[in-house]
DNA sequence: CATGAATGAGTCTTCATTCAT
DNA sequence: GATGAATGAAGACTCATTCAT
């Protein structure tokens, strides 16, 4: 991947520069070709020409196919777990309600920010590599949610282990299912209020009531 | 397609002896070379090859693909969706614990009793084709859930349609992972556990109480 | 393809009389499998289909699919060799200007009968066996055309082959184009005016002028 | 496509130096495999095994088998095309009956040049992809037609349409019928002369004396 | 380093033909 | 005699990957 760098650069890093460009420019095409072919319609080549480079760059980057479908997931998935380890800080010290609501809501403003990324890549998600990066992933969330339930202030929780896993599954359920049919805004909208109420009363019944004091730490 | 309603059309099944079993063996055939290669190395010829049988017999039932493998998801999710209604039945008039518990229970009984094939129908499910089986049956189960959810002993509801959609899509990804992670039987049990108390939970959480009487019926 | 009668019989030739209306039945699906799916598209399965009987009874009739086109090829080109042969017998005696028109006028009309038709035949036409038929019902052609010619009223003519060859074919090439682009009546209408115009004249051309005489024999 | 203008387009040609190569191996062996197996017995696979390249490399440069052989239907029919638009370009302001002369000479000459090459593409013509090819450009020819028949020094026509279309496709059939009967060289000579003499005659006949002036250059 | 032509195994699908019932 | 299920070779076409330029 690290390439040795030559040893004169006059400017920024022109190569890596250069180089970062089409990586850049073959993710997006990855995507645009798997939003509007999906996985039956991908290929190398079409990638590649979508990305206005040749086959023989994207091999360049990619070792193969797989690797590169591996390295989009990832990236998207990592928007989204950042965007769940942002709010799991966000909401530390919080009462379990506030928890929810911050982590439900950054879960599906995550996903539907760019809704038909999301949905191609699902089909990604359930290919063997993909499978890897998916539970990789999840297992990260697990640790944001762990560090972050430990701190709530109205309740204390025995083994976060199940929690965290439940927490982090839970929710792609329905918002996958929200992908599918293309939901509107609206019905989004009043799942993301249930899915709230869903999340606090299993956090609210799972944990053991905290004695509120003056200032919970 | 149209499965055979058990007492009628004498017609056509005298010759469809041979007809069903060779149908059985491509079906078994598909499931099998689904678990040990996915998606990815799933061909019409590996299929047939599998089922002891030639690839024009195979096109003699199912006119491509695609259509053999909805098939072969829809028959495997119609299990669990008559899991679900079966458990519906059985859990209406109950309070929402209960429905709680034999929904979890049957849900998980269903993915758990092959989970091999479970994992191997992902990568089918989000198909372009798999979606739309996937979506139709989800339905199916919506309706057996408000079914029961309007006979609720302890809760009444106002809106069935955001809950019930939320109850047959919030279990799934656990599921979903578990089976990803080839869990062991007390992790799961543990899992399920949660689940039960977070739907209960959510149960309670979205119905209005109903006082207690001198139990109706 | 003559099968030995069984000896009794009571009624007129049941079998045959079945059998008679199979290969009917078969021969007219072929034509309208030819007419919308062209070559390309036929097979053996689907004339079966489209005539209500199964493969295997039309192996019964025809040993292979080589021999069913020719049949049918047969059949057609037949039709139109009939009307010539029928109308170089009514025009026999006449001058070379009726022989002419009639000879156009009787190919046109058989031609275009069922444009589709021959339309669909052309494609058959230049298979290896089509080519086979054409040549001998070509030929066919010609020694009608000679009988004519022997004996036309105003011209007496040196050697008939090469005239008859030329008759039998001139016209095929301007019919086809018509037939290809399904030209409209008016248009079909100048150009046999033209077809006749131009046999009538090339007959003139190479027939020594006959000293007119009471009565032409 | 696109034949490339002559002095124009200098990109794209340093590759294609081995690109040419291959695309006319390609059109070559499928001439021969059509020579010697006809449509029937003509695949894609055969042709690139006869080229000497993959079957990949054939569907580099041709979508799929009807573009390659309505391609190789065009180059060669471009030939005779051109070789009738030459005649009627020597022929122009001469009299009809060297129009004639000249046309069938030509489009003889051309056809025969590769006789069995002008044989096996009579079976392309006949497909759907290869009418359209015939069909524009039998138009071109008669295009050239209109031209010389225009300049006829002793004859005047009215309507040239029906007379440009029936000199373009009068001839086929006789010359089809001679490649078809792989007739000798005598007998192609004794019905070319006849052939000069139909259309000088119908010429003749269709347009109006013009009275010679002193040669009006 | 980039390019894109070439490869050829592999995919889906069709179809002529046979044969047990 | 009729049927239509089964066969499997063969066809069209794709695509990941390589490598000479």
């Amino acid at each position: 991947m690290a390439r040795p760098l030559p040893l004169l650069q006059p400017r920024k890093t022109p190569i890596q520069a250069r180089s970062a460009h089409t990586v850049e420019a073959i993710h997006t095409a990855c995507i645009q070709v798997l939003i509007d072919g999906g996985m039956e319609r991908l290929s190398t080549t079409r990638v590649a020409a979508r990305a206005g480079v040749s086959v023989g760059s994207l091999y360049q980057y990619y070792p193969n196919k797989q690797s590169l479908l591996a390295a989009v997931l990832e990236k998207h998935l990592m928007h989204v777990v950042e965007a769940v380890e942002a709010s799991c800080l966000r909401a530390k010290g919080q009462p379990v309600a506030v928890m929810a609501a911050s982590l439900v809501q950054a879960f599906i403003a995550a996903k539907f920010a760019a809704p038909d990324v999301s949905r191609a890549l699902y089909s990604v998600a359930s290919e063997v590599r993909g499978e890897a990066v998916v539970a990789r992933l999840t297992q990260r969330s697990q640790l944001a949610l762990c560090d972050m339930l430990a701190t709530a202030a109205d309740r204390r929780f025995g083994d976060l282990a199940p929690i965290s896993f439940v927490l982090s599954t839970a929710v792609v359920g329905p918002v996958q299912a929200l992908l599918a049919s293309s939901a509107a805004e609206p019905v989004i909208e009043r799942v993301r209020e249930h899915l709230v109420a869903m999340v606090s009363a299993y956090l609210r019944q799972m944990g053991s009531e905290v004695v509120a004091r003056k200032s919970p730490r």
